[in-house]
Formats: C-alpha cells, sequence, structure tokens
DNA sequence: TTCGTATTTTAGCACTTGCTTAAACACGCA
DNA sequence: TGCGTGTTTAAGCAAGTGCTAAAATACGAA
C-alpha cells in the first residue's frame, strides 16, 4: 500500500490511514469546491463574478463591452458558470440577464470583495 | 470603443464606462485572487491543502501515500503552491515539509472547511 | 414574412495543464 | 568515500482551456 512511504519517526501506516480516512470524508465536499474554484480561478470569470456582484445582473453584450471582449467568448464563459450553477440566466425579449445564483455565492462572496486578502493576523503555531 | 453595444433602455456608454471604472480598481486585486483560486481550483490541490491545514505540515511522501499519487506528481504539484506563496516549504534533514502560508490563509481558510458550501441564507433581491 | 439584433454554438487552433518516466540533486550515514 | 533515501527536475505526451471566425438560433418589429 504504502510504495514509498519515508522512514519518519512520526509518519507511520497508521498516520497516514487516520489522513486517508479524514479525506475520504471531505473528499465529496472538496470535489464540489474544487469546481467552483476552478470557475472563479480564471481572471475574465472573475472580473465577471465581481461585475454581477456588483451591478446584480448583465447582459451578455453589456459585459463584452466592459471587459473588451468578444461577445462570443464572453458568452463562452458564461456557459461554463451557468453550468456551474454559479450564475442564473434570464431571458427577457433577445436579451439574456445573467445573476449570481444563490448556490454558491456564500463561498464566492467573499472572494469578490476587491480588497486584498483580509490579513487575519493569526499568531503562528 | 462599445462596438457591440445593445440598444438596452438602461444600459448605455455611460453606464458601461462606470463598470469599467469600478473594475479598473478592483483589477490588480481580483488577478492575485484568480491566481490563488486557480491554484486552488484543482482537486488534488485543494486536497492538499486540506490536508495541510488539517496537520499543520506534511512532507511530500507522506501526502503522496495518502492521496495515492506519485511522489514526482504532488513535487509538482506543491511546486505550483510555494511559487504562488500558498505553501511554505522548510527542509530538515532531507526531508521537506510543506505547511500554509500566512500569505493567503484568510483567503483559503474559509474554502478548507470540509463542509458544504454554508447557505447563509440572504433573501433575494 | 423578412430583416435586424442578441445570443449561442461550432470548428479550429495555439497554448496550458497534469501526469509518467527517467535522470539529477541533496543529505545522512557507514 | 560510496550508498540509500527524500525530493526535485526535465522531457514527453494526452487532455483540457480559451480564444477567433463563422454559422446557427431566437426573438421583435416592420
Amino acid at each position: 500500500m504504502e510504495a514509498n512511504a519515508c522512514i519518519r519517526v512520526f509518519a507511520d501506516a497508521d498516520y497516514i490511514r487516520q489522513c486517508q480516512v479524514r479525506l475520504a470524508l471531505a473528499g465529496p465536499s472538496l470535489e464540489a469546491t474544487a469546481t467552483v474554484l476552478a470557475l472563479a480561478g480564471n481572471e475574465v470569470r472573475l472580473k465577471l463574478l465581481y461585475l454581477l456582484a456588483a451591478e446584480q445582473q448583465l447582459c451578455v453584450c453589456d459585459i463584452a463591452d466592459v471587459l473588451g471582449m468578444t461577445v462570443s467568448a464572453v458568452s463562452q464563459h458564461l456557459r461554463k458558470l451557468k453550468d456551474g450553477d454559479v450564475v442564473t440566466a434570464r431571458k427577457v425579449g433577445q436579451t439574456v440577464f445573467y445573476a449570481l445564483s444563490e448556490q454558491h455565492l456564500a463561498l464566492l462572496r467573499p472572494l469578490l470583495t476587491g480588497d486584498p486578502a483580509t490579513p487575519t493576523l493569526q499568531p503562528a503555531p
């Protein structure tokens, strides 16, 4: 099983197994989180989410204008975000308004402040 | 400038420009955030960060055992995380211990709970 | 219906990612 | 010194990403 276990003093098979169990419990949730973060971890898409957080809703061509990008490129980003349930689409006439979805808002909201990462000074362990 | 502006009633050039200004202000911070999220937005790396959050520090081969991956593959992930100042490396003898860096901990900590995204029920706008 | 606008979709392509394999380092010990 | 262990690096490759350009779809108005 542990094909390449090192000979560390305080790392044995039990320790490895304990970590594996812990990871197995959190695994599914981490997979879902990773999917959302992969979507947000793109500069264009993060800007897009930031705009939607600020403006509540926007249509595709306005987003394209703001970002200085092709409508097609923006549409393809929005499709990914919609497939990941990060944004919702609402069609009014022939224009489609996109807005942040409730689903992952709790996860994303803190990332969309536009502030540099808040330095919560915790004492080093 | 607005090559493909649509004819919406409440979306004009000023509105677009206002969004652009807002984005320009938040832009640099969003770029930095996107970089960190891109690193965390990978299932292997997110699990890795989760493990480091739980265990304080781990060496490369133990991580490889826990994840069931090659030492080389893990090392390459750790390199990316270190380049992005997400983890730190501390060499003790010939084994290298990795730990979460303080730098982006505030951003990452809420993502590493292992819980499903906390549903902070906010009233819909 | 036909035309014009908003959006999506498709195919194609350059580029990146994440792994494997093998070699190269780095360090401790006999 | 040489060997064994822990880690990193390099090369290669299959798969994925993000854009462009062009075609297709959807809807409203004349």
